[in-house]
DNA sequence: TCAATATTAGTAATGATAATTATTATTGAA
DNA sequence: TTCAATAATAATTATCATTACTAATATTGA
């Protein structure tokens, strides 16, 4: 038996060629719908799963960054994030791994610490500007 | 009309004081089950509201980290957190605010940054001595 | 004392995600 | 090639965290 029986369907050819493509890192909701325009009859469902399995593979990223959904990241490397507390829009963060940050805590805690995430919020240009534009997004 | 019309309620005054005596940072069903063992009859969705009503009048604060549920903080100062990758469980990071992380990326993105966040995850000391103690939760 | 308002318990609704299931597609060995 | 084994799908249902709704209770201040 190969245990290599991943099969890159149409799908998650699909999935991954739009998650490559997009700057921003997509919600599983808004990779369906721009997934959709080209596999009409793909389902939420099948989204789900294989964002899951194609991040459970190290092909893709599945971001924890605040608000109430998932977001997904084409790029797997280890990377920051700035997060519009407005309109939820997650972008890059230009600003290298902090690997002194966890040098700095090594020791003080009774944790085994494996890693961290770093989150800047504020908000993006189009949520800056209208003055209206706040608060949209729950936490 | 008084705008001062928060009422100090029985319920709310139990969730404060369960809240200010836990060092680690709690879910909403953490709490709603220490609590019953005071107020049997208190509900879930009492505790949720008032968690969010303390929250919004910065009594306590709701925090944003990673995991499913969101956590409750009796400290209400900027600091940061640790978090089990095992069994979620989150404490204070002893380290102090990094004021240079947002001057370093101030002008690098269209954002207009207003604050950061940084968690730390990692095996607390009780799930880092089992060995099969871990991925437990999701994410 | 009483009407206005706040808060509650209980329950139903929502939204994000995961699991189930029956069907379709793909593979690799005979 | 053909066919059984396996993988993946679309569609549906279930789950989990959270929020909204509602009718009843409690509190306040005139």
């Amino acid at each position: 038996m190969s245990n290599t029986d991943f099969r890159l369907t149409p799908q998650r050819k699909i999935i991954l060629e739009e998650l490559m493509e997009t700057d921003t890192h997509l919600t599983a909701a808004e990779v369906y719908e721009i997934v959709r325009a080209r596999l009409p009859r793909i389902s939420l469902g099948t989204v789900y799963r294989n964002l899951e399995t194609l991040s459970q593979l190290g092909m893709i990223q599945k971001l924890e960054v605040g608000g109430t959904q998932k977001r997904f990241d084409g790029k797997t490397n280890i990377h920051y994030h700035v997060r519009c507390l407005s309109c939820g829009r997650v972008d890059d963060a230009p600003i290298e791994p902090q690997t002194a940050l966890e040098e700095a805590i090594e020791g003080l805690t009774d944790y085994e610490i494996i890693g961290h995430r770093l989150e800047f919020v504020g908000l993006c240009l189009k949520c800056g500007k209208k003055p209206g534009g706040e608060a949209r997004t729950r936490a």
